[in-house]
DNA sequence: CGGTATCCAAAATGATACTG
DNA sequence: CAGTATCATTTTGGATACCG
């Protein structure tokens, strides 16, 4: 307990703040199982925009969780691969499944931001 | 694989939008360990406003996830504590927060919506 | 194919003042 | 003490069009 005596809670928080945004946890839970080009997470992931996909993935580069590899080629392609650092975190993934496979029932789903569809 | 084929993606992030919000981990993490009443998480939580503090535990209230009790004291008295069904969450707390410990290191802790102090 | 650029709507958070 | 009521501001998410 000296220097870096940050809380458990201080940990958590940061660690949560990371993984925050409607669609980062399930683009991970995909890249966890392995590599995927951009095309194949928006098909994975039904309901996600191109806006939306492209801005979560940037963000998640940018916390060092994610890496991105962009092929010269003809049509263009573009690979997104887990971290290390990201694998590690796997078990915290499957501990919240496991406890919601249990205790979780019905969620209202609550509404995201953004315009609606007129 | 019968009916309720939800999978693990859907399981997971069911279970990580009911903890979606700025301050609802802290929150749970402070009640895990003991019951609080509000002024007490007020003080234990810095930086959190009585309006953003009222919200979240609405909700979480809400969720099922805590219990709110009211003591018909002067002066007035409420007290929160985590359901059983919230304790499960324990572990998958301690996950998120061991594996920053290891993986973390300095995040930019990402600005809130809102007003700027003037 | 894999983006960017704009514009816009809605939700989330915050500051501040007031109340039983 | 433990809220509620307003209102301001910021972020997030989405629609649509266009680009290398």
């Amino acid at each position: 307990m000296a220097e870096t005596d940050f809380t458990m809670q201080d940990e958590m928080r940061r660690a949560f703040a990371m993984l925050s945004g409607k669609w980062k946890l399930e683009i991970m839970w995909l890249l966890n199982q392995r590599i995927h080009r951009f095309g194949e997470l928006r098909k994975a992931i039904p309901g996600i925009t191109q806006h939306m996909l492209t801005a979560q993935l940037r963000e998640l580069e940018a916390d060092g969780l994610i890496t991105r590899t962009v092929f010269a080629e003809v049509p263009p392609r573009v690979d997104y691969e887990m971290t290390p650092k990201a694998r590690g975190l796997g078990p915290t993934m499957e501990a919240l499944a496991a406890w919601w496979a249990v205790h979780g029932g019905t969620v209202p789903v609550r509404p995201g931001a953004g315009r609606r569809k007129s």
